[in-house]
DNA sequence: CGCGCGTTTGACATGACTCAAATGCTGTGG
DNA sequence: CCACAGCATTTGAGTCATGTCAAACGCGCG
């Protein structure tokens, strides 16, 4: 049973959490925007940063089409992200981990692009991007990691788009199974057991896929013996099978 | 007859061009990354452009997972990327008209994770990455542009993924067609009547389908009055009925 | 403890794919 | 300039994966 399970914690807990720490001592450093910044810089940079952001399950962080002011970086917990298509459906274009940057797609058009909503307790550290601009005027650093993780999401949605287009159900769900525990393999985690903060409809959304197709996914590949799942737990029991499902 | 209708002609046909432009000269100065650079900045930033590329169908501009140089701007003609997926097929990422950027996501691996390749006689500017970052540190302004573009092709790409996922292939083809009218329309041509420079069996890989489901759909959007197509060239007859095809 | 939502399971419908073959177009060499 | 080869496009017939609808189940929260 998945209640017995220890099951592996991810994320701090904001609720016990310290004050929160500056740059220099925050475990997604290296994945961050600071990386490589001379002490000096650094300071500036964590000047401008309001820690403070908490947010709770379905909190939202901002809204498509409304002005874009900062850009975030998730410190604790899950947000997605979803675009309405015009018949008032939603898509999820993206789920966000620890160290990873919200709102990077609305620098062009100076709008939101996505609505961003929390799926845990949250936390994030949020940069005005006015403020971030003209630091990176005198950073030339800053703004080429800016590009570097814009450059990084382009990457990896291609990839997604392929996954989309050109592969039938059992590669998508095994690409996304993967995808999470490469993620969290960065960040110091566990690469074959972890805790899906998302629901079967959120990762049926975000693949194109029914949340019946998932559920039925979900109970053939545990048959199988590549995963086992009980609940929102999952070890991946047979990583070179899974990697064999991404494709087609 | 497609051979009898004058069809607009888009691009600059490249062996009838004079010497390439300075960018100050250049018709897609506004789209491109001079926009707002001082004549002192522009200057320095027309020494390191490669004007010079010249590539004819078919022809490969670089592969994927050789290392990142340059990034480019196609001058005239198309590009598409592919990318290859493990199974030995290939997924068409993106097209590229003048005016637009090829490689950007290639600066976070610093390889190209696409293959670009020519769909007909084409012409481009090559901009040196490590110049290009070299300049951009004292040159806050293109530093903004790069982000910008990128920030552009993210957004872009953002909505592919719906398409990808949540559309069923009427839908797909609607709104490729109306990208393409509107990248036209940006870059001054008509927004109705336009050559199509890819096959249809890169239509029907780029939005996931089969290409005679791409020939289908051409006839029957043609049988009800929504566009007209003869061969590479088309008109799209009904605009806000093509709209209402863009969902579901 | 009970309600409600998230998840699972089953039966059936259908849109798009695959395979197959005819037709049309383009570029090339005689 | 014409004939031909090869590739692109179109059209048809049948199959299958995934969606839809419906209903049962069970976990978690109040």
């Amino acid at each position: 049973m998945a209640t017995n399970n220890p099951v592996i914690q991810l994320f701090d807990n904001p609720t016990q959490r310290k004050d929160p720490v500056a740059c220099d001592s925050c475990s997604l450093y290296s994945l961050c925007l600071p990386l490589g910044l001379n002490n000096h810089d650094l300071q500036k940079l964590d000047q401008i940063i309001d820690r403070e952001q908490r947010y709770q399950r379905n909190d939202r962080l901002f809204r498509a089409d409304t002005p874009f002011t900062a850009l975030f970086v998730v410190r604790s917990g899950t947000f997605k992200t979803t675009v309405a298509a015009s018949n008032g459906r939603e898509q999820i274009t993206g789920f966000y981990f620890p160290g990873e940057f919200i709102g990077l797609d609305a620098i062009y058009t100076e709008n939101y692009q996505s609505t961003a909503t929390a799926l845990e307790t949250s936390t994030l550290c949020a940069l005005p991007f006015t403020r971030l601009q003209t630091l990176g005027a005198d950073i030339p650093q800053l703004q080429i990691n800016m590009l570097r993780r814009s450059s990084k999401e382009l990457a990896s949605d291609k990839n997604l788009m392929i996954l989309l287009s050109k592969n039938n159900a059992d590669a998508r769900l095994a690409t996304f199974l993967l995808s999470l525990s490469a993620r969290f393999q960065e960040r110091g985690f566990s690469t074959t057991r972890f805790r899906l903060s998302m629901p079967r409809k959120d990762i049926a959304n975000h693949l194109g896929l029914a949340v019946e197709t998932i559920s039925r996914l979900f109970a053939r590949f545990q048959q199988q013996g590549l995963i086992d799942v009980a609940g929102k737990s999952i070890t991946l029991v047979d990583l070179p099978n899974l990697q064999a499902r991404c494709e087609h």
